[in-house]
This record gives structure tokens, sequence and C-alpha cells, in this order.
RNA sequence: GGGCUGUUAGCUCAGUUGGUUCAGAGCGUUGCAUUCACACUGCAAAGGUCACUGGUUCGAAUCCAGUACAGCCCACCA
């Protein structure tokens, strides 16, 4: 069959991703099988493909078509998530550019607008997966805002609200003025920021030039100031306890007050007391009774209640307000102060602390489980450091605050009554129901009142993402909203789980609880946690740095193989990926050593293809000894790196299983087995010895498949005749080919392969050029492999003879490889000394180890407390040393001889 | 502030219960070769006191303690 000269990249990766896709070959339905699930970490529904994704989706790829190919049912389920504060805060810009503004539209017209958004833009990173060759079963895609997903999430909030484990609580929350809502603590950035530190004196009530002054680095919420808080013990301030100060520039009088909570060293000792606006001060004002004004909009600008500034943004008003403070001589003195300040996960806005009424899951008792799930290994985390962070997450556990002001999620199903629209928000009743009918029967049943649906309003903020996400391993398959179905018995517990440790409390650990409390198992089995994808510099790639190449971009330049393989080349699980793209990211200058290593690789087995399927094959021919050599060596090599790979899959290592089998096909089949298999020039190669070649290729290509599935596919379809329907990716790993004594076979084709590594070094030293024929001498007590294996040596190293001696023929220079010493003539090349020089350095070296052994040997408690297969091993290295410093001296003293 | 990880060649990293001559790979560098599948190649070379200091042990890159540096997680003092 006739083959283009060049692969490529681009045009065969669409062909056979079609082909899989046309052939069903990713999709999965129960049977009679072992299910192997993953459920893929959804992403963001309007996301953009990064190189996060890139590198564990590839991972999960790589898992999937394993063990696939390994007998498994494999089913990986994708699917995209709502992300609601994200896809939120992107349609409410996109509105915005059209001149649209949220707040002129009804929640109903608002959420068309983001469902029409997401049908336009959602998924588009689906359709990235497919270019990397993600094999996902793509007729299970979910999202989790689809209706039954909708369902299931309000089923679970209505749940563990009469379970009591969901509240309604007016308490500080983190708020986020860019996105307008409240966020969970994890969904605070705490990054160190360099400030300042503003020394302000406050008048004493009553008195003519008395001052305290308190130390801040939030000057603009002292018109939120409503005490002064000093030490109990701090005599400095004694006196002051009880009298009144005046805050500056409005002059409200406010008490100076005593609270244990002051730090007596920290600034002046002096604390101003802003109960709105800080987490601590919030609670000494309910110690003491405190007003609590709130001089910020919930968009970050100044209140009414802070009666200047009205109206301007909080950053804007520390300046104005620190210039006019000096003016009216209240700023002390100003120092720089560096301090972590919160960050909105999403939206990167300062997170404002800010008092309003949540919904929060009690996560004390639900998450038990859990953590006793990681902590005895049920559920596995790998790398197993992140045990320790687990366990410190989960004793430490705080409520999690799931309700969220936005509208692009599921609406919380909690309904109060219209006729108490008046009261405060929370001295409300409500009435919790998975249905509106539901909460009205609720309501009537409770207030006795005779009321309508029309009498009833909906709490306008809808869930957590987080609090969608965490049902997903069982709600993929229907769990909640169809119980029992065979679906979800059969996939459910998932195999592995795929993610970044970013997300582990987020995420992954709230997957534990949900599977427990819903499931009663564990969501599945092992956890494999990738590194954090690093730029060239060392810093963690991100969009704001604008660091990360475009992952598609990559898969352009090296196609997805190479990309593939350049990406996993140095990743270790847990472990950071330093990757190598320069800082300057346009596509001109986008270049990867690591992805160009990948694509390097993907040439190498098609150019070994190009080489096989030239050859001419002769139905007659017979095996050559040579062939046969190589043959029995290659097949129990494969059947080793089969078994060493399986091992790596076994434990993880994915990084180790890529290279184990990247050696065995660059190195050893086409480094040494086709350049024994190949025919002399004008020469045919047997139908016999052909047909193994195929076979062990073949071989590789399967262990190879799962790393880069495209170039091998493509070679597999054109290594024989196949039929329609047929893909390596449905092949199953065969059993190894080889068992038994691989050991001896392996190790003396190693012996062979250092002897002619020995060898070329010896040449390349002497300056004898590869034309030049050798004669090979060789001393050795295993004269057997080299007799057997004479072709070998024949083939790499031109050899015109080989004997064997027990000593060093006159006009020689000797090399030695372990035990076995080789003599080559050199003529007139000969340097007596440089030998001489040589040989004593070698001597002198085995005379230190002999010694070092002998050493060892005679220390009675390394020989009583040393393993008995331990002292065999320096018995035998002590052994060898003897004998090879027997046969140096032997040389040298021959060369001695000559001189 | 509390906790957890690291530190091995110029760079990125392996080193799988402490025991073969264990100090490795890839990239980069240098030299040589060849155009006979592959210059997207082959062959070779150079290079590391395994961060430092002590300890345990017959034996330590590997276990322990301390030090220095780096990173991560959690908490957070205005």
């Amino acid at each position: 069959m006739s083959i283009a000269k060049t692969y490529n990249p681009a045009e065969s990766e669409e062909k056979w991703y079609q082909y899989w896709e046309k052939n069903g070959f990713f999709r999965s339905v129960p049977d009679e099988r072992e299910p192997y699930t993953i459920v893929i970490p959804p992403p963001n529904v309007t996301g953009m493909l990064h190189m996060g994704h890139m590198l564990n989706n590839t991972i999960q790829d790589i898992l999937i078509r394993r063990k696939r190919m390994e007998g498994y049912n494999a089913c990986w389920v994708p699917g995209t998530d709502h992300a609601s504060i994200a896809t939120e805060a992107k349609v409410v810009r996109l509105l915005r550019d059209q001149g649209i503004k949220k707040s002129d539209l009804t929640r109903d017209e608002f959420l068309k607008h983001a469902f029409e958004w997401k049908d336009k833009y959602g998924g588009i990173i689906l359709d990235q997966l497919r270019k990397l060759g993600a094999s996902c079963d793509w007729e299970r895609t979910r999202f989790t805002m689809d209706d039954d997903y909708y369902k299931a999430v309000i089923m679970v909030f209505c749940d563990l609200y009469e379970k009591g484990y969901i509240y309604r609580e007016l308490r500080m929350v983190n708020w986020d003025p860019a996105g307008l809502t409240a966020l969970s603590d994890e969904e605070v950035i705490y990054k160190d920021q360099q400030g300042r530190l503003f020394f302000v004196k406050y008048k004493v009530e009553g008195t003519k030039n008395e001052w305290v002054t308190i130390a801040t680095t939030r000057p603009e919420t002292i018109l939120g100031d409503t005490a002064i808080s000093v030490n109990p013990k701090d005599m400095r301030f004694m006196h002051l306890i009880g009298k009144k100060a005046i805050v500056p520039l409005i002059n409200r009088a406010i008490p100076i007050i005593a609270d244990d909570y002051v730090d007596i060293e920290f600034g002046t000792g002096c604390l101003k007391v802003t109960p709105a606006h800080d987490v601590n001060d919030y609670e000494i004002g309910k110690r003491h009774n405190l007003e609590t004004i709130d001089v910020l909009n919930p968009n970050g600008t100044m209140s009414e209640a802070a009666q200047l500034y009205v109206g301007e943004d909080r950053f804007v008003v520390r300046k104005k307000i620190v210039k006019d403070l000096e003016a009216a001589g209240h700023i002390v003195k100003i120092e720089d102060y560096k301090n972590s300040i919160g960050h909105s996960e999403r939206t990167d806005a300062i997170i404002e602390p800010r008092l309003s009424l949540q919904w929060w899951v009690n996560m004390k008792e639900i998450s038990k489980p859990a953590l006793t799930a990681v902590m005895d290994d049920t559920v596995n985390l790998i790398p197993a450091k992140f045990k320790n962070t687990y366990r410190h997450w989960m004793e430490n556990v705080k409520d999690w605050c799931i309700s969220r002001q936005l509208w692009w999620g599921q609406q919380i199903p909690a309904y109060y009554l219209r006729s108490e629209t008046a009261l405060p928000e929370h001295e409300r009743q409500f009435f919790v129901d998975v249905t509106p009918e539901g909460a009205l029967a609720k309501a009537r049943a409770k207030t006795g009142l005779d009321l309508s649906a029309e009498d009833l309003l909906q709490d306008a903020d809808v869930l957590d993402t987080w609090f969608s996400s965490w049902l997903w391993p069982f709600q993929v398959f229907k769990s909640l909203t169809e119980p029992g179905n065979a679906e979800a018995a059969y996939y459910y517990p998932t195999n592995d789980l795929v993610t970044g440790p970013d997300i582990l409390f987020f995420w992954v650990a709230r997957m534990v609880i949900a599977g427990y409390e819903y499931e009663g198992k564990e969501p599945f089995k092992n956890v494999y946690l990738t590194g954090l994808i690093r730029d060239a510099l060392g810093r963690k790639m991100s969009k704001s740095l604008g660091n990360s190449p475009d992952p598609l971009d990559l898969i352009g330049l090296y196609g997805a193989d190479g990309v593939r393989v350049g990406v996993l080349m140095s990743s270790p699980a847990g472990g950071d990926l330093t990757f190598d793209t320069p800082i300057d990211l346009t596509l001109k200058a986008l270049e990867s050593k690591l992805c160009e290593q990948g694509s390097k690789f993907r040439h190498k087995m098609w150019n070994a293809y190009l080489l096989v399927q030239r050859w001419q094959v002769d139905e007659e021919g017979t095996i050559t000894p040579l062939q046969k050599i190589a043959i029995n060596w290659m097949k129990r090599y494969v059947s080793a790196t089969a078994a060493e790979l399986a091992d790596h899959f076994e434990k993880f290592r994915i990084s180790e299983a890529l290279r184990t089998i990247y050696r065995a096909i660059w190195d050893e089949f086409c480094g040494w087995f086709l350049e024994m298999m190949k025919p002399a020039q004008e020469e045919s190669i047997s139908a016999a010895a052909y047909a193994e070649v195929i076979n062990l290729f073949e071989l590789l290509l399967q262990l190879v498949h799962p790393f880069t599935p495209f170039i091998t596919e493509e070679l597999w379809q054109s290594l024989r005749e196949r039929q329609p329907g047929e893909s390596i990716m449905i092949t199953q790993i065969p059993e190894p080919i080889v068992v038994g004594d691989d050991f001896e076979a392996l190790t003396a084709f190693e012996l062979l392969k250092d002897t002619v590594t020995a060898v070329r070094a010896f040449r390349a030293e002497k300056g004898i050029r590869n034309i030049e024929q050798i004669d090979l001498f060789v001393n050795t007590q295993t004269p057997e492999i080299f007799t057997a294996n004479l072709p070998v040596l024949e083939r790499f190293l031109g050899l015109s003879s080989m004997q064997f001696v027990d000593k060093a023929p006159a006009g020689t220079g000797s090399l030695r490889v372990l035990t076995t010493e080789f003599y080559i003539p050199l003529g007139d090349n000969i340097d007596i000394e440089a030998e001489k020089a040589k040989l004593l350095k070698d001597i002198a070296y085995n005379e230190g180890f002999v010694a070092s052994i002998d050493k060892k040997l005679s220390n009675e408690k390394f020989v009583s407390s040393a393993p008995a297969a331990v002292v065999e091993i320096e018995r035998k290295k002590k052994a060898d040393g003897e004998a090879t410093l027997k046969l140096l001296r032997e040389t040298l003293a021959g060369l001695g001889e000559k001189i």
C-alpha cells in the first residue's frame, strides 16, 4: 500500500476523531463487563480551554483509553458547569456592551439572555476537548442546570433543610462588591498587599486638648465608627474608659470602651470599632451593644449613612478622606504596612465584610463520613500528601454560605408572605418546599390563612455553583431524580477523579460529603491531583498574567499527540509542571521544547513505519540468526515493558509510564530491534520475520496508544488490512507474550548492548573510523553469550573476526565490560603509555572497590545483621572485582613485556 | 501565626519498603558521523560533596533532628 511521505497531524487527527465518534467507540452502556468510570470536572459552560484543562483532561483520556483496552467498560462522562457568578458576570458584561443594563431587565428577561448566550457559546470548550482527542461519551454530556439536575439540587436543598443542616442567619459574610453577592470562605483569595497604616487622632469629648490616636488601614470606615476600644489591662488608657471621643469630620461622639480583643502591642493600643465593616469589630459591637452604621453600599460606594462622600467609591474616598483628615490636623503619621487582603475568586474585587442574611449549611455532622473515608483510604488521594491538608480543612470545617445574590443558578426554594415584605428580612416567615404548591400548603397550615399562590414570593437568591456540582458524580446518572436506576447502580461509585488541588475543598471534599449523604458510598476511589502549571519563570499560569499559551495554538503547532506527550513529559502527580513556553506568547514566538519532543516522538514512530512498510517481503525466506536473536530479545523486552507499564498505571505514575514506553519504542525498538531486523540493501525480509516485526510493532502501538491516540491509530490502520469499524482504541492489550526466564535473556542482551557501546566509545577515542573493520579478542567466563550472539556484534561493530583469548594479544588496546575484557588491535595507533595509564587508573579504582567490600565483609556486624542475600551479593562483587583486577594486572604485565 | 511539602547535572525532573559500580533521564552544551527510515537522525563526551549541620545504622540521596532557602494550605491584628 502507498502512504504519504510525511504525516499531517491536523488532517489525521480530524479524520480519526470523526471515525471514532461515528463508530460509537466512546459510547458506554451498562453491560456484563466491569465498569470503569470517570466524571469530568465540569468546566465553566462559557469557559475556554486553558493549560490546566489540557493537563488534567489528557490524564483522564489516558486513563480511560488504557482501561478500555484492559477490557473494562470505560465511561467518561463529560459536561459543563453553569458557574453562576462567572457566567452571570460575563453575561452582564456582554449586555452592557449592547447597552442593556441588568437592572433594567426582569429576572426572566435576564435568564433568557443568559440561556441564549449559553446556547451560543456554551460548550465551545467541549469541542476543544475533542481536538485534544478526549474520548468522552458525548451522548452523556451533562449540564448542571439541565432540568433534572436543577430539580435534584432543589431536592437536596429541601432535604438538608428538613434534616436541619440548612439554616438562615444574619451574619458577617464575604461580600463581592463587583459581583454584588455573598461568597463562601473558599471563594475568597487572600493576597499580600502593600498598604499603609494611618494613625488618626480623635478628640476626647469635653477636654481642651486631649486626644486618642488609633491606627487603621481603612480610614474611609471612620465614618462608620461607633466606638473606640482599648484593652482593659492597658494602664495607659485606663482613664479614658467611659469617656467619649469625637469622630473627626462628622463630629459624632462615640464611647471609649474596654475589650480584651484589643492587642496592646499593636499600633497605638487603641482600636477604632466599626461593627458594620469588620468581622472582629462586629463581635465587639455585639458584646457592647454598639450601634452598627453601614457606610457602604453593596457596590462599594459610600452610602447615605456615611454623610460624606456619598456615592463615591471606597478607594477614591480612602485617598480623599486622608487628605481631608490631614487638612483638619487629624493625621498623626502614616506608615507603610503589608497585610493580606481578601479578593473574590471570580471577579478579583476586594472583598468587603458585610452584614447580611444568608443561607448556610451546617457542615460539622454531615462532613464526618467524608473525613473518615479519606483517612482510611476508602478514597485515595494521590499524592497522599494531600491527606494532611484535607484533614486539616475537614477538622476545622466552617459552615458553608450557599446563597448568592445572583439570577443565574438554581433559585432557592424558600417562599415568603407577600404581606410581610414590609418587615425586615430576617423577621419574615418562610416556607421551604420543592414546589411552590407545597410551600403554599405549608404556609396555609402554618398561618391558618386562606392563601393563594399570589400571596407567596420566592427567595430571589440562587445557590452557590458548588452546591450543584457536589452532586455531579451521581446526578450525572440521574441517581436523585430517578432513584434506583440501573445506570447509577452500574456506574456509581466512579473510579478515578482527576483535578487540580485548587478545588480540593471547593469541590472534591464536598462531593465526598454529598456522596455519603445521598448514596451512602464514596463517589470515587481515587483522586489524582495534578500539579499547577507554571510558566518558564515559575509563575502560576493565569489569565490575569497573560502567561498561558492557548492550548489550541500548541495543538496547531505540534499536533494533539505532540502536546499530549509534551504536557505529560514532566508532570508528576501533585508536583507542579513548569511549562517551558517563553513569556512572549504571540503565536510566532510560541515554542515548547516539551511539545517539540512530543512531536519528534510521533515522527519517530512514523518513520519506523516508513522503514518497515518499504521492505520487500519474501514468502519463502527464513529468519536469519540475527533476526532470531532480535525477536527473542524484543519479545521479552516488550513483555517486561508491558508489565512495568501496568505497574505504573496501577500507581498512577503516568509520566513514568510514558517515559517507559517512549524509551521502549525509541531506543529499543527503533534503535536496536529494527536495526537488527533490517534486511541488507537490495535484499528482502522473510515473511516469517516480517510477521514478527509487525506483531511487535502493533503491540507497542497498543501500549502507547493512550498517550498518542492519533498517530497510533494511523499506523495501526496501515500495518495490516483492516475492516471498517476496526480500531486500535477498542483492541485489548494482550497478556504478556513471553513469561518465565525473561530476566536472563534480557541481561544477556544488556551485556551485548554494553559491549557495543563500549567498543564504539573505544573506536571514537582511538579514532578508528566506522568503515574500518576490527578484530575483537574476548577474554570472558561466559563465551557462550558471545558466540551465540555473534551476529549482533557483527551488525553493530563491523567485526572482521572474533576470538577468545585468556590474555591480551600484543599490540592491542583493552576495554572492559563487567568482568569481560576485550582487546582490539591498534596497529600503529597504539600508545603504550596511554594504555598503561588507563590500566593503572582502572586498577586503582578496582583496588579501592575491592578494599571497600573487604572492609564491609570483615565487619562482623555487617555479616551478622545484613540479609544473607545482600552479603552474598557483596561476596560476588568482591570475586568479580578480584577477577577484574587479575585481568587488568595481566594485561598491564603484558604491556610491560612489550616495552 | 499554625500546618504541610520540597531542595539531586546549566535547565526540567526521576530515583518505587535504607543494600548490586547508585548517583540517573530528557533538554541544553561540546565533539564526531552519516545522508543506506528518521538532521524532527545516529554515536559519544563533559557536568552533581544528592541544600547545610549533626544523628541513627554494618551501610544513608533514601530514616531522624536542627539550620537556610523555596513553594503550598489554613488562620489573620486594626
